[in-house]
RNA sequence: GCCCAAGUGGUGGAAUGGUAUACACGAAGGACUUAAAAUCCUUUGAGCGAAAGUUCAUGCGGGUUCGACUCCCGCCUUGGGCACCA
């Protein structure tokens, strides 16, 4: 009989998805583990060979883990809210929900096609209401604690997708969806504070098992930055500019003062500014100007000087002028710093207008101090402070704290921690995502006082707020969100006073879905709870969770900062700790054929049912885990998928060469070097496996078949399973079919994980490197074990290495245990 | 500009201080076949050599070491992240 994966593999997937061997069992005495991966956005191209390669990669642990014993939860759903599906409603006049299901139906039956062992009854998708009720219940709590408010800001404007954009959407100034140039336009939004956790998100890092790179990558955004706030008094004012800065240590070299163009001083002070009309000029011009323009090197530096405006340095009181510049971000520590010729920007300002500059930190290089002294070049490292007062001659580090305190001391500092994080801009004006369970009551705005008065949450017994249907999904003209023209449903009663009031109709990001779900898939069917308390007990952390390095500063830390709150309103029990994902790691994309990104534009798109269906799901599997390192970026090469096809036939036709019984009396020699390979594979494929090396995996496997294929015996029925096992969770169909093949009852992937023997590990004879100079000249088998002496003795009687030594004096031997032995002449 | 990865045959890669090029693809030759496909066998980093051998080669230049793809210093290139964060 041929390999026909066409025939093996749905036979095996019915078998396991109905009688059910994937079920995580709630209640279990065994230990848990969970597994997850990032699930998918269900868009209408279909599942991705990407998809594929982390999704098998983390199939595979949790595959080995159900066979070591543990009860295994490996979960999938849809983050199904976003505006793909959204803008194909939009062409084609059809209803998310009715999109949605499409394909969402095309991703499960592809998923089931591959053989991932995902408890298919656990489920979710955050658009279905049951589901989406508790998202909006999670807002209604941020909101109860003071995390969720409203605010005019000025905010990322996409005119093109007409929505507000979160500043970690806009990249490189333009929209991350449609590549529009983002525009800047006050507007009313829901903001998240997540930066009350900045401080939190940095620090419990340490207590998880993250790739490095992305703690590093968490950290710099969040961007956390000792340093103290500075009190410029203003003349004739009673008032200060706080200046935020880290180099308090050149406070004295201070010589102008410079504020960002929105800073809230010039429209407090309009009457005093003599050139105002100028001034103002100068921030609508820079309120089209996206941050990263504003602070690109490349550019010239622009600036206003405020005339009639004078401040003093409180550290040498003397008078300074007041500038504003665009590099100078509202946003970012108060949104003023002061200048001086420390600075390169500073420095270029100073120069370009002629505004008095002042050194006061030297370099440890004298060439260089001559030229900073000069103000010919701008030092901006630590140093010696000088023209410092009383604080001549001290280090830069050593002197922040002494200048703090000294200037705190006449009230006119204090040690500050900044931070780079934003709010989270949490409003979409769009219809495909959660409505936002809020609602505007006039009455109550006009006796609560407060800024947020008038807004109240909607009762968490009338949770889910349902997206009502509409005609059209486009969002309006107006930048409204297409629910504000059902005026049936944005028309409620309040649900204080229940007087006449107005819901909001924004919606939320696609990220509120994704924020919890990994609490959801523990318990995806309460409707009483967010999660039950001692589900949530035996369950959480999600134990091995990976995803992509582009979610690292988005999905991650967002999800991380809801886990957080969740934790301190005490919506599960506490004792599962503070952290949502213990292990953290992340894979490669895989590229087009020749290195570039896969995209219909460019046609190179691989769909994974042309290579199961050529191939099988085992090929595509295997290749995806041997095509290279798991976290490394990799093209795609259709030819390279035979390899795999032919390493699978060959296991198919070698299981025929199995002796019935156990070997009779002593095994030949051959016999017994196979099966001491087949026990170091069994070490290597476990060991690899927990190491993400799926690629040394697969080849380890490969090379134990070449030698079996080579072999003049077979392998006994107990060798051959354990072969199997190894196998089974690189490619479970092939390897189910030859189990049930060879007579087992069971199933394969329920089996207990080999153990390899010790003793069959062990080599009796190695071979031993002969090296002369660091050159290797001779390789010679000798006993496991020997001492340097006997490699001594054996290499010298070589007449080759004797020949090679001749008369020449024997300086050094050098002598690596079990391995090489080298000789320095 | 700053930060982080990576650079090894024709190609994907292996080796993390000790035999550089495992495994796989591709290519060439052969066996089987009327033929092709499939399969199997052999060869396959480059140079010199009839062979035994030997020299060179892991982006470039130095260094440490008996010994360096691996560690250190300086550079180049590519990819990713960030945007002068005061």
């Amino acid at each position: 009989m041929k390999y026909n994966p066409k025939k093996i593999e749905p036979k095996w997937q019915d078998v396991w998805y109905e009688t059910g061997v994937f079920k995580a069992k709630n209640g279990s005495k065994k230990k848990k583990f969970y597994v997850m991966v990032e699930f998918p956005y269900p868009s209408g191209d279909g599942l991705h060979v990407g998809h594929c390669r982390s999704y098998t990669a983390l199939d595979i642990i949790a595959r080995k883990r159900r066979m070591q014993g543990y009860n295994v939860l490996y979960p999938m759903g849809w983050d199904a809210f976003g505006l793909p599906t959204e803008n194909y409603a939009i062409k084609k006049g059809v209803h998310p929900s009715v999109i949605t299901k499409k394909n969402t139906e095309t991703f499960r039956t592809q998923m089931k096609s591959l053989g991932w062992s995902f408890d298919w009854s656990r489920e979710i998708d955050t658009t279905d209401p049951k589901y989406y009720k508790w998202t909006q219940w999670i807002f209604i709590q941020l909101f109860k604690n003071g995390l969720a408010y409203k605010a005019k800001i000025n905010i990322n404007w996409c005119p093109s997708c007409k929505i507000g954009l979160a500043n970690e959407e806009v990249v490189a100034g333009n929209c991350e969806r449609c590549g529009a140039k983002v525009e800047k336009r006050e507007k009313d939004q829901w903001m998240i504070k997540i930066t009350n956790y900045a401080d939190r998100l940095i620090r419990d890092l340490d207590s998880v098992d993250y790739l490095e790179k992305i703690k590093t990558q968490q950290k710099d955004w969040i961007g956390e930055s000792h340093g103290a706030i500075v009190k410029f008094p203003v003349e004739g004012v009673e008032e200060f500019i706080e200046v935020f800065t880290t180099r308090v240590d050149t406070i004295f070299s201070g010589t102008f003062l410079i504020l960002a163009p929105g800073h809230n001083f010039i429209e407090k002070h309009k009457g005093k500014i003599e050139n105002i009309e100028e001034v103002l000029k100068y921030r609508e011009d820079a309120k089209n100007v996206s941050d990263m323009d504003r602070t690109n090197q490349d550019k010239d530096v622009t600036g206003v000087q405020l005339k009639g405006i004078l401040v003093r340095n409180p550290a040498t009181n003397e008078e300074m002028p007041v500038w504003v510049a665009d590099f100078v971000l509202e946003q970012y520590g108060s949104g003023a710093v002061f200048a001086d010729a420390h600075d390169k920007r500073d420095f270029k300002m100073a120069k370009k207008y002629g505004i008095a500059l002042r050194t006061s930190i030297k370099p440890d290089d004298e060439l260089l101090w001559q030229k900073v002294k000069n103000l010919e070049e701008c030092f901006e490292g630590d140093g010696t402070l000088y023209n410092s007062a009383q604080f001549d001659g001290l280090k830069s580090a050593e002197a922040r704290p002494m200048i703090i305190t000294w200037l705190s001391s006449k009230g006119l500092a204090q040690p500050k921690v900044s931070y780079k994080l934003r709010d989270w801009v949490f409003s979409r004006q769009h219809y495909w995502g959660e409505p936002i369970p809020m609602v505007f009551c006039k009455k109550c705005a006009s006796t609560g006082g407060s800024a947020q008065a008038g807004w109240q949450p909607v009762g968490e017994k009338d949770l889910p707020v349902k997206l009502p249907n509409v005609k059209k999904y486009q969002p309006t003209d107006t930048g409204e969100s297409p629910l504000s023209l059902i005026n049936k449903w944005v028309e409620t009663k309040c649900p204080k006073c229940g007087e006449d009031a107005k819901r909001e109709t924004d919606t939320m990001p696609n990220w509120a879905g994704s924020n919890w779900y990994y609490l959801r898939y523990i318990d995806p069917k309460n409707s009483k709870k967010l999660v039950d308390e001692s589900l949530a007990r035996y369950w959480m952390p999600v134990d091995w969770y990976n995803g992509g390095m582009e979610h690292t500063t988005l999905h991650l830390l967002y999800s991380r900062f809801i886990f957080k709150f969740l934790w301190d309103i005490k919506a599960f029990p506490t004792s599962i700790g503070s952290e949502p994902y213990k292990k953290r790691t992340s894979h490669g994309m895989v590229l087009g054929e020749g290195g570039i990104k896969m995209s219909k534009s460019k046609g190179n798109v691989i769909n994974p049912d042309v290579i199961v269906k050529q191939y099988g799901a085992d090929t595509l599997r295997l290749y995806e885990m041997f095509m290279g390192p798991f976290e490394q970026m990799i093209p795609w090469d259709t030819k390279g998928v035979v390899g795999s096809r032919r390493f699978l036939e060959k296991i198919w036709n070698l299981s025929q060469k199995i002796y019935p019984v156990i070997r009779p009396g002593t095994p030949s020699n051959d016999g017994v070097e196979l099966r001491k390979l087949l026990h170091k594979t069994i070490k290597k494929v476990g060991e690899d496996i927990e190491l993400m090396k799926f690629n040394t995996a697969v080849s380890s496997m490969m090379e134990f078949v070449n030698a079996y294929q080579a072999s003049s015996e077979g392998l006994d029925k107990k060798d051959l399973s354990d072969f199997l096992k190894i196998l089974s969770p690189f490619a479970p169909h092939l390897a189910e079919e030859l189990w049930s093949n060879s007579g087992q009852k069971e199933l394969c992937c329920e089996q207990k994980w080999p153990k390899y023997d010790e003793k069959l590990i062990e080599e009796e004879n190695i071979l031993l490197i002969v090296q002369i100079n660091g050159k290797v000249r001779d390789k010679i088998i000798a006993k496991s074990g020997l001492t340097q002496k006997e490699a001594e003795k054996l290499v010298l009687k070589s007449e080759k290495i004797q020949a090679l030594i001749g008369k020449s004096e024997v300086k050094k031997i050098v002598f690596v245990p079990n391995k090489l032995i080298n000789v320095v002449i």
